[in-house]
DNA sequence: GGTGCACCTGTTAC
DNA sequence: AGTAACAGGTGCA
């Protein structure tokens, strides 16, 4: 029996914002504003209303999809302190004009791992199909008030399938890093988990210590997942607008611009790369090449 | 430490 | 219609 619970959110949030920014790749828009998803291993609907946010979930479950989404959405974090501590930039201040409300998430790592690990060189929309295809196939289904959807399969799980089968599912090159990563996971030579507890420093080394996770993956998986929020994920659009606004156009490399924006915006980084990212991306302001 | 290239594959641009 | 460029990078010479 589906239950629906109102639960109360700090303002500024903008759930669609959140859920559309590129950080999950799993969360699909149904009716009349609902989004389904899973948290944790569990089956929700969220639906932003003006009283706050409305969920859904199977009867019973209701005060642990409560904590759990207290926890996904991070909703710990001051928006409005986090935007007076930033928002002296005119950039940031732009972007944060256009999308107040949307909210950093605090995933599952396992699967943010994986999705970042399929997002090189690729776009939402495939990271997207590939990773549905991935949990249609290898992951429990699950039924929430008639929307069928899939817990995100384990590292053992992962660890079993073999790299030819994942490339049929469209992971292409990326297939290699999942299927060397999920052993090594399920074998517990690295413990997310335990990263949370770690410094910024030693859990990037310990992830980039994985094939297919380089500096950029890494600080993906980081900021979405292990609470690390001064991590800065430079990919292209960002690599594009930084040398744009901040260096004339200039050649700086990819550390340079990472060390700026942590000595910059420190523990807000995350966020400023979330809003930056979600701004240019949807501008569509140019492609980027390099 | 920097540069150049290959790597899957679906879209989009000429 | 055919082809090239491009996509939330990484690994390796």
């Amino acid at each position: 029996m589906t239950r629906q619970r109102d639960i109360d959110v700090p303002e500024p949030f903008d759930l669609a914002a959140t859920l559309e920014s590129g950080q999950v790749f799993r969360w699909r828009r149904v009716d009349s504003g609902w989004y389904v998803g899973t948290v944790g291993q569990q089956p929700v609907m969220l639906r932003q209303v003006e009283e706050g946010l409305s969920y859904r979930c199977e009867g019973g479950a209701e005060e642990a999809v409560r904590r759990a989404l207290h926890d996904f959405l991070r909703l710990e974090d001051d928006l409005r302190a986090i935007y007076r501590e930033v928002g002296d930039d005119p950039r940031v201040a732009e972007a944060i004009g256009r999308y107040p409300g949307l909210r950093l998430l605090r995933q599952e790592p396992w699967e943010c791992l994986v999705s970042f690990v399929c997002s090189s060189v690729s776009n939402i929309p495939r990271i997207s199909r590939t990773l549905e295809a991935v949990t249609r196939r290898y992951g429990k289904p699950m039924d929430l008030a008639g929307h069928t959807l899939y817990a995100f399969p384990a590292p053992e799980e992962l660890a079993r399938v073999g790299e030819g089968e994942l490339r049929g599912l469209g992971l292409g090159f990326r297939a290699r890093y999942v299927d060397a990563i999920a052993p090594a996971q399920a074998t517990g030579i690295v413990d997310l988990a335990a990263l949370r507890r770690a410094s910024y420093e030693e859990a990037k080394a310990q992830l980039m210590s994985l094939p297919g996770v380089g500096e950029k993956v890494a600080d993906c998986v980081l900021v979405f997942s292990l609470d690390k929020l001064e991590g800065f994920p430079v990919d292209r659009w960002i690599r594009r607008c930084l040398k744009e606004w901040y260096f004339q156009g200039g050649t700086i490399s990819d550390a340079a611009l990472l060390s700026w924006a942590q000595a910059r915006w420190g523990w807000y980084a995350g966020y400023v790369q979330q809003y930056l990212f979600h701004d240019r991306r949807l501008a569509g302001a140019g492609t980027p090449k390099t």
